[in-house]
RNA sequence: GGCGUGUUGGCAGAGUGGUGAUGCAGCGGAUUGCAAAUCCGUUAACACGUGUUCGAUUCACGUACACGCCUCCA
């Protein structure tokens, strides 16, 4: 069983070679946190959490190391702060809380690390020194420092960028201080009245990429295997990461493989909050979606691809769910247990999780029940979030809702014992419409909620 | 303007130089008071053009279309 990863790098799929096998190392940009997790930020998430799981079967328990870090000094977080008049600390740590709730909800394992960024200014701060005594970068009068680009000859290899190409585009900002228009911040200059630290170019914050220079090299060395994140951030955070990192540390690499997971659309459409069209994971929690309805969705997909978010998928993974749980009721199989080669081989093969789901289908086939249970935990797909469990806090109207179906379920029971057909349909449609499927089996009905369940259906008469 | 990705059956979505993806939907059947669920069977695709090849959906080149990044963004 040979890992495969298409690196961004060199734009091929390679076969996976760790630096050290009792050490896997791996480092993937996690959220700003300023507001709640949408299903973009949830993708990569899902993805790294299933690359994490299949180094851990390969290599060992014990033998990787995977740091998401969490962004906790921004503007768009300053802002937020300034507009609900709340401390930064109280946004960060609130939208932390929600972070791991939803990961939670998403039955995603946590990483070895979590660095935050503003536990890691003096690292940035000696780094940022390295850099300026390298000449790798310089010192504005107001004491704003900027990455001189030119200083690196490779710059823009990981995006296949050149300097000349990016400047014939009109987007870029001139300013006159710059050496290169392109030269980015790595600490700037900020109030007293502002969240920032002393340094020694005055009081100020960190730019945005240093960050995980800074923390990559303190918890995973100068060189590490892999760097994840969204397709976006490859230019330009992960460039300017490379350039930062490869100057300060002296090296010729910061990692050796780079994975990008590909963007969520929403119906067919760009994600954005002017449209409208925005989901985060507590929307579809609140819709009564499972967590493992979610993650099925966003497995569906091959990571680099993009991804349109439907509610027509929801439904189809919320069905196929259904049924693998009601077998998997059925086959009592045992809990522990390897993945069968076949979906090891596709998830091998640069996370093919789409063909795993698919080859999931070809165990039931088979009758492998083991193999398929095995496979089913492996993934994460096991039911964790047992429907009960959803919004605990508004149990007593869940309880009220419970009630009526039961009590509607009875009454059709009832109606069909008198051969009262006409009543007993009614009965029927009417959870239908509300988003209750009923399923007959030989001596008892058993109900189960739908993505669309509106229990104000419930209510009404007739 | 630069860089990159994609175009597969009604829909979703893998993959492959020659043979079956898979799921949903559809169609036929079993079962059912009806429905759901389940089971059996089944139809159907590789954007266009040229080239390479015994053979191309798969490789190469070109065309068209779509999307992303180049500005905060997962």
């Amino acid at each position: 069983m040979k890992l495969k990863i298409y690196n961004t790098k060199s734009k091929t799929k390679e076969f996976f070679k760790p630096i050290d096998l009792n050490n896997i190392r791996i480092y993937v940009c996690g959220p700003t946190v300023y507001d709640r997790a949408h299903i973009g930020n949830a993708r990569p998430v899902v993805v790294f959490d299933i690359l994490y799981r299949l180094l851990k079967y390969i290599y060992g328990e014990k033998s990787v190391t995977y740091v998401r870090n969490i962004t906790d000094v921004d503007d768009k977080i300053i802002n937020k702060s300034i507009s609900q008049n709340k401390s930064v600390d109280e946004i960060t740590s609130e939208t932390i809380k929600w972070f791991a709730e939803d990961n939670k909800y998403l039955n995603v394992e946590k990483p070895t690390h979590e660095p935050k960024a503003t536990q890691y200014i003096p690292q940035m701060i000696s780094m940022i020194e390295t850099l300026v005594s390298k000449k790798n970068a310089y010192v504005l009068e107001d004491g704003e420092v900027l990455f001189s680009v030119n200083s690196f000859n490779t710059y823009g290899f990981l995006s296949r960028q050149n300097l000349e190409s990016m400047m014939i585009g009109n987007r870029i900002i001139i300013d006159k201080r710059k050496r290169n228009p392109l030269d980015f911040v790595l600490w700037k200059p900020t109030s007293r009245n502002n969240i920032g630290w002393n340094s020694p170019w005055g009081y100020g914050r960190p730019g945005w990429h240093i960050e995980c220079s800074a923390m990559s090299k303190e918890i995973l060395g100068d060189t590490f295997d892999i760097h994840g994140g969204g397709i976006d951030l490859i230019f330009p955070h992960h460039e300017n990461e490379v350039a930062q990192s490869i100057c300060a540390n002296n090296k010729r690499l910061l990692a050796n493989y780079w994975m990008h997971n590909g963007f969520v659309n929403i119906e067919g459409q760009k994600m954005s909050k002017s449209l409208g069209n925005y989901l985060t994971v507590d929307d579809l929690r609140r819709r009564n979606i499972d967590g493992a309805v979610i993650r099925f969705v966003l497995l569906s997909t091959h990571y680099k691809q993009p991804l349109d978010w439907t509610s027509r998928k929801v439904d189809e993974a919320q069905n196929i769910l259904n049924k693998w749980y009601n077998i998997n009721n059925k086959q009592n199989s045992k809990i522990n247990g390897i993945p069968p080669n076949k979906i090891l081989d596709a998830l091998c093969d640069d996370l093919n999780t789409p063909l795993v789901l698919s080859e999931m289908h070809n165990l039931l086939k088979e009758e492998d029940y083991q193999g398929f249970t095995n496979s089913l935990i492996f993934l994460g797909l096991n039911p964790i979030n047992s429907k009960n469990s959803i919004n605990s806090q508004k149990d007593q109207q869940k309880e009220k809702v419970n009630e009526i179906i039961n009590l509607l379920i009875h009454e059709r029971k009832n109606a069909r014992g008198n051969k009262d057909f006409k009543k007993s349909d009614k009965i029927r449609i009417k959870l239908e419409k509300a988003g209750v499927s009923i399923n007959d089996l030989e001596n008892e009905t058993k109900w189960t909620l739908k993505p669309n369940f509106n229990p104000r259906i419930l209510l009404t008469e007739e």
